[in-house]
DNA sequence: CTTGCTGCAAAAGTTTTGCACACGT
DNA sequence: ACGTGTGCAAAACTTTTGCAGCAAG
């Protein structure tokens, strides 16, 4: 499987990021744990989409043994913190990505080949607000995925 | 689960799909069965989003007893003759919709109160050509959801 | 007739959960 | 100490697949 990435724009804030997490956890009464803080390590150093499989897989390679059902606990909190969004590129597995300190964005997908190719999404956020306002909701969030064939493919296919 | 859908301009080919359908399959090589039809005709009685297991009990209901490996089956099929399209709302599941005939549209997604509007999305177009463009893809197809609260949900959370 | 199709049940793959023990605060 | 968290293994769920008999072209 192929990935290729193009970050958007500069780190911003990565430093604070821990900060944000811990004072997350204390507001609900969670705790701090060992496992949390070395899952969101992992997490900080994806730059790309990633799937729960390749946290657990990376984080064993690395010696850092954490279970699966806690990557999962943890993924969870740290979607509720909104440290991390969800990017469904397909029902089959979930794929995340960080989103604090980032502008937002779409992708980019290629099914042939598994490219993701990220791009800002700055000037959707008035669409979002208009459309949100004609039904009377208040704006969350939004995903916004294009498929497409990429070059490769189609030289792949001739 | 509640849900909620606002329907995209004026009906304008409904009869012709069938037909389609059948085209595709002799093109593969493929017979058009009972099952398939009575699969087709259900998906086209479908305003909303759906997913497999609606439609699983539907039919079981109607007395149209198909398998579930064959609504799987056929539903795939029915993507690649591009009357249906995926309409990813959650990792958990897949939701489809019919989309032939149809405009291109997005959701607005209530998370709490599982409402699903449905919206048109012509003005992107422009936006996912260009996007494509300058990463030299050919498109093929988008999605677009936003997240949001909606009015019940506020009112139901005070 | 030939080839593909269906239903069933089992398999596969991802995510969740129950429970006994361990750890943060 | 108390209340949460963790790991493990089993469960839960959706989707896929193998196979024997059935049906469409």
């Amino acid at each position: 499987m192929q990935q290729t990435t193009t970050t958007t724009g500069d780190e911003q804030l990565i430093l604070p990021v821990c900060a944000i997490f811990r004072r997350f956890l204390k507001k609900q009464g969670l705790k701090f744990t060992t496992e949390r803080a070395l899952i969101l390590d992992a997490v900080l150093a994806k730059e790309a989409v990633f799937e729960a499989e390749q946290l657990f897989e990376e984080m064993r390679a690395a010696e850092h043994r954490v279970s699966k059902a806690t990557i999962y606990r943890t993924l969870k909190h740290l979607l509720e913190a909104k440290i991390v969004k969800e990017v469904l590129i397909d029902s089959r597995q979930a794929h995340y990505q960080l989103s604090i300190g980032r502008k937002p964005t779409g992708h980019l997908v290629c099914p042939e080949t598994d490219q993701i190719i990220e791009f800002p999404t700055d000037e959707l956020q008035p669409v979002v607000d208009r459309i949100c306002k004609e039904h009377g909701f208040e704006p969350v969030g939004f995903r916004f995925i294009i498929f497409g064939v990429s070059p490769e493919a189609r030289e792949a296919d001739g």
